[in-house]
DNA sequence: TCGCCAATTGACAGCGCTGTCATTTCTGGC
DNA sequence: GCCAGAAATGACAGCGCTGTCAATTGGCGA
């Protein structure tokens, strides 16, 4: 029937105890032995069961990806991150569940304990915006769960993967400076999430390097969504002298910048330059395609998986990893009429 | 520490196997004992070990949602399927693995046999155009492991949930006709894939309904993508007698179209009326909005889940369940100029 | 060569549940 | 009121692995 690790034992002449003590990557193994050990299991196509692991043991094998169900950022990048994860996990022989957490309404922490108990969850990935969710993370903490985030606003503690996206919206507002345009506007994304503050302050660090002075009036709150974005253009469309360029802090509202300036019939770029944030798909199936900026997400799933792994096996080096990012330049800015 | 099965039995006064037997809701429990036992478990909040049981009984209370990462049809509509399979899960209990087959390179089979041998899963989500990949069913059939499709393109023998996408694609050609179109385009979608065939089909049954003949150089290969819709479109353009209105058998190549109009000066929906299929958020975030035909995803994944569910416990009544479509009239299709 | 300590290995119980089969408790029919 | 047979319950082993702790082995200085 089912090669069990008994049977690896036997056939290699060691104990059960022992080629458990191979499988778990245990040091106190002769390497002759381990070596025996391996080759059996390899050559006898041994696979052991998690539920048997899992029950004896104290680890799962399992990692919960969890993320937020309602405010969460284009679905998009949620599904990059999560091939990411899944490709780490592949790699070292986990696996990983999917939870999706609807802050609102329903109770987080519950759903937590919940993973916990039923699951006995090795570790947790998180993805923006419960990365800062303090009860949570403190609920895991208690539940002595260990977990890494993916652009989490306080980057001190956690260990996880981060992208300079600050200097990144920095890069985009100077590439519209360079182009000539004095007036910016900007889309903010939903209030408290890091993303939407580090874009600002770029957004104003760039202002500040051309020498540009702030308005408060061309920077008006979205909230991630295509539709924020159209309703956030209008109102900047309105103001008595019209920014020449937007830049919006999510591809998805910089979409709707640009539904709002066909709206208008304002031309892009000719009339409006527009630039985004992520480079999802839909940033080159606009018309025109969108400049923005690349955050390899899916790597960062894959990266962030990786250093949760580490600190699991206790090798955990690491704090914050920062993967780059890469100006994506396409025809959506050009210079100002 | 943690509530067992023994805890419950020992408060309750019988024995853990009887207890075991409510859990798995065997009739064979009188209705006293078993309220008893419920109100016991709920009371105490016990929370039963998927590991023990996994080990112990011959369910592992785990399905694996299958997609193919290569050809997938637009990573919106898997994430609002898997959104689906977890609602459904969650209620029943289940957990869900997701897998990713890569079809082209790496071997599905070994994917499948994995799966099987280290998780013991219980069932399977199919989606297309896995639910086509005969030596993929077979093997799924041979480990015993039931599932259930979405979409299938034969859909005989299958269960799980379809939509009537012939009917559908017919309906939104049929909207063309109406607003007074004559020469209609098609780009199909990859071959093979039961959405191209349907949708293709659709769009000839409405030709005929309406008296126009079919024109074989109106159609063109397409394959489902952003980039496929463009090349597909700039043919279409090319020919002799233009088409006035498109169907593309998707949104994102109606979103393609909808580019290479740009690119080529035409207005839309003026020049040339563009329609898709699916729904998907693109869809909306078009410039003119675009007609295309809603399809239930996120109510299909859960459907086929709780169809897989049925047929877990023996329950199974259903074969292919069939949801409504919705036709979603938007800017992009008028009447020709 | 002997003893001692560290390095390696093994014995054994038990993780929390379910399958099998035995046992007890009800039924209803006579 | 008694018994056959169905309904309901229980006893017990064991799923495949790991934690604990004991036993063995090997290396080295005295």
């Amino acid at each position: 029937m089912r090669v069990r690790l008994e049977d690896v034992a036997r056939a290699t002449g060691v104990s059960p105890k022992t080629v458990s003590r191979v499988l778990n990557e245990e040091p106190s193994v002769k390497d002759s032995t381990r070596k025996k050990v391996l080759a059996a299991m390899e050559q006898m196509n041994y696979r052991p069961s998690p539920a048997a692991r899992g029950l004896a043991g104290s680890r799962s094998f399992l990692i919960a990806m969890l993320y937020d169900n309602n405010e969460n950022p284009a679905s998009t990048y949620l599904a990059e991150i999560q091939d990411g994860v899944l490709d780490a996990c592949d790699a070292h022989r986990y696996s990983m569940m999917v939870s999706p957490l609807r802050l609102r309404g329903h109770d987080p922490i519950r759903r937590i304990d919940a993973l916990v108990a039923d699951h006995h969850i090795d570790g947790v990935i998180m993805t923006p915006p419960l990365t800062d969710h303090a009860p949570l993370l403190r609920r895991l903490q208690e539940h002595g769960v260990p977990y890494a985030c993916i652009s989490p606003l306080h980057r001190d503690e956690a260990i996880g993967v981060c992208m300079d996206e600050q200097q990144a919206a920095k890069a985009v507002v100077q590439h519209l400076v360079e182009l000539g345009h004095k007036r910016i506007g900007h889309i903010v994304g939903i209030a408290n999430h890091g993303a939407s503050r580090w874009r600002l302050q770029g957004y104003k660090d760039a202002l500040a390097a051309a020498g540009l002075a702030f308005d408060p009036k061309l920077v008006v709150q979205g909230e991630f969504t295509f539709g924020s974005g159209v309703m956030a253009a209008r109102g900047l469309f309105e103001l008595a002298k019209r920014p020449t360029a937007i830049f919006a802090a999510n591809d998805d509202m910089a979409a709707g910048v640009m539904w709002a300036a066909n709206e208008r019939g304002l031309k892009v770029p000719r009339d409006l330059s527009v630039c985004g944030f992520d480079d999802t798909p839909l940033a080159t199936q606009l018309w025109p395609p969108l400049t923005t900026v690349r955050q390899p997400s899916r790597e960062m799933g894959k990266l962030a998986t990786l250093q949760l792994m580490d600190k699991l096996r206790g090798r955990g080096t690491g704090l914050l990893l920062q993967v780059p990012y890469t100006l994506q330049l396409r025809e959506s800015t050009a210079k100002p009429a």
